[in-house]
DNA sequence: CGCCTTTATGCTCATTATGAGCATTATGGG
DNA sequence: CCCATAATGCTCATAATGAGCATAAAGGCG
């Protein structure tokens, strides 16, 4: 968009502009699904962990929804119960000069059995960011480690200005001194981590743990929990990672395993019932090691019900 | 993505499968600028009013971001002080079978001459969605014509499964029989209205009012209303809306422009000073009418000390 | 000048939402 | 029968939210 003052953008000059732009650019689709499997939030991946799914642009399908769900079903032989858009990456391509434009898509669905040749997996979204995971409290990694590591990178910035910004980027991001982990800030904690040089993605010394990924999937995955971690706070999108009937500790160890974090159980089962968003099925569940568990199923009406509900978490500090 | 089972969508298969893709589509960029002008919403239209700015993708600059940044403070002579990524349309044409690829982008900026070939003028927004502003109160249009011919359309649907559903999707999506308004639902009615063929670009006899725009830009601008409304609640993006300084009653009335209902001013004033938004200048303004209000200008340090604060609302029935 | 209109501000109150605990109830396993 | 493990039921203190009432400070006007 060099255009100047007088050089509208418009619709209808598009057409003749565009030669030189459609030919040096090309296009992909990112795919972050997820699902919960054993308390764990889990992303499917390919190429032994190192991607995510993605591939070119082409389908017969009229809009980008429904092709990709129709190759994410093909995939994991499950239906996509949820599917939303994440964002779309067009950075000039830092090697090539050519312009890749990669379109994500966040997916929720149940686990299953995936084939394809590029070994296809599903892995624990915490083995790429080991410290967003503060189910068993604050990671000793970020004390230890990469806290630390943050704070000598700042320092050794020479501009008293710039240092004070990063400082206070660390404190805020991180929840430093006095101020409170935020399970959101997933993709801007990554970013901080790579300005300093702590990922392998950005640096081939001495990183802090946490598997890379090729390209920028792992900046794609980020952004993907990111999502999620608020979604679920005001839409009751976990129902589409349970089984179809549940016990309510379930329901609750799925919220969990997606936020980092534990929730208080008395006050996250009131909140379940007080929004109506579950009901009994009649029957109970013995396997849960202690008194037996009434099984529920997600209200699926709601959906229409309500345009916009809410399944705000109740966080704890403790469980 | 025709993938099958067995052709997994990878990254390293890209580049080769990607050709005839990139030959296929064209990518353009459209921006939903807005700004708050005399207790009005306004955004930046072209062709008189019947587009929003937009053009093909082309620029020197590294990223989206920053092409579109640089474009839009040369159009308007105003930095833009908020850019967030909207959507990216991409269905297949149903003219051309070509792909146009569409990045839409949400910016805030305050009102200036803009300049162009292409007539550039800023419109409120209730010109192309009059049934949004309820800031008077229910627009009369509601009763009298929209929900009547969406009841006729939702009525002449013969199978009785589809018409319940459509039925059901009016009354959540309007609000009615006890429901309430949800000013967020922006997108939604607004294709309940196309899907009814209530809309000038659905249908070419007997539309609603509102004023219609070429291909999907009021689409495009619906997801931009629906997400600013959804935004001011819990960031405080506003701001960038206001001139520098501000009387707490301009404030509010950015915040109803945008929201299209009235907010109790008293809880109104309590939210803003809780959350330390705002600070006083030591000036007054005396053009009220009444009592001269204290001027306030923007804390535009809480933007780093905290990484995510509301600015919710307080919605009320009446002012 | 005193009254009225208009807007700015300060405060109170009832209700609801939220964060934390305590207590009791079922089951299976020593 | 005692225990450990969960599932559930309830209570309480505090914070957040929705509505009003009351007072203060200007300008316009008879």
């Amino acid at each position: 968009m060099d255009a100047g003052p007088d050089r509208t953008l418009s619709p209808g000059r598009a057409a003749s502009l565009n030669t030189e732009a459609a030919n040096a650019a090309a296009i992909e689709l990112t795919a972050v699904l997820v699902a919960v499997t054993g308390e764990e939030p889990r992303v499917l991946t390919i190429q032994d962990g190192r991607a995510l799914p993605s591939g070119p642009f082409e389908s017969a399908h009229r809009t980008l929804h429904m092709g990709l769900r129709a190759w994410v079903e093909v995939q994991t032989h499950h239906s996509l119960g949820y599917i939303e858009q994440l964002y779309t990456f067009a950075d000039r391509d830092r090697a090539s000069d050519r312009r890749l434009i990669s379109i994500s898509y966040l997916g929720l669905t149940r686990e299953a059995r995936a084939t394809g040749e590029e070994a296809p997996a599903w892995r624990s979204w915490y083995r790429y960011f080991p410290w967003e995971d503060w189910r068993a409290g604050a990671p000793a990694l970020l004390a230890a480690e990469i806290v630390p590591r943050l704070h000598a990178w700042a320092t050794a910035c020479a501009d008293g200005k710039a240092r004070a910004d990063r400082l206070q980027r660390i404190e805020t991001t991180f929840g430093l001194t006095g101020r409170t982990w935020n399970e959101e800030l997933v993709l801007q904690r990554y970013e901080l981590l790579y300005e300093a040089g702590l990922v392998p993605e950005a640096t081939a010394s001495q990183p802090v743990p946490g598997a890379p990924m090729m390209h920028d999937h792992r900046r794609i995955l980020a952004t993907g929990i990111a999502r999620l971690r608020a979604k679920i706070k005001y839409r009751p999108v976990v129902f589409e990672l349970m089984a179809p009937s549940f016990t309510l500790l379930q329901l609750q160890r799925a919220v969990e395993a997606l936020a980092g974090r534990r929730v208080h159980k008395q006050n996250f089962r009131r909140l379940i019932d007080q929004r109506g968003l579950v009901e009994e099925t009649g029957e109970v569940s013995a396997e849960t090691g202690g008194r037996p568990a009434k099984l529920f199923r997600f209200r699926r009406e709601i959906l229409i019900e309500r345009a916009v509900i809410g399944t705000k978490l109740p966080l704890a500090r403790s469980g």
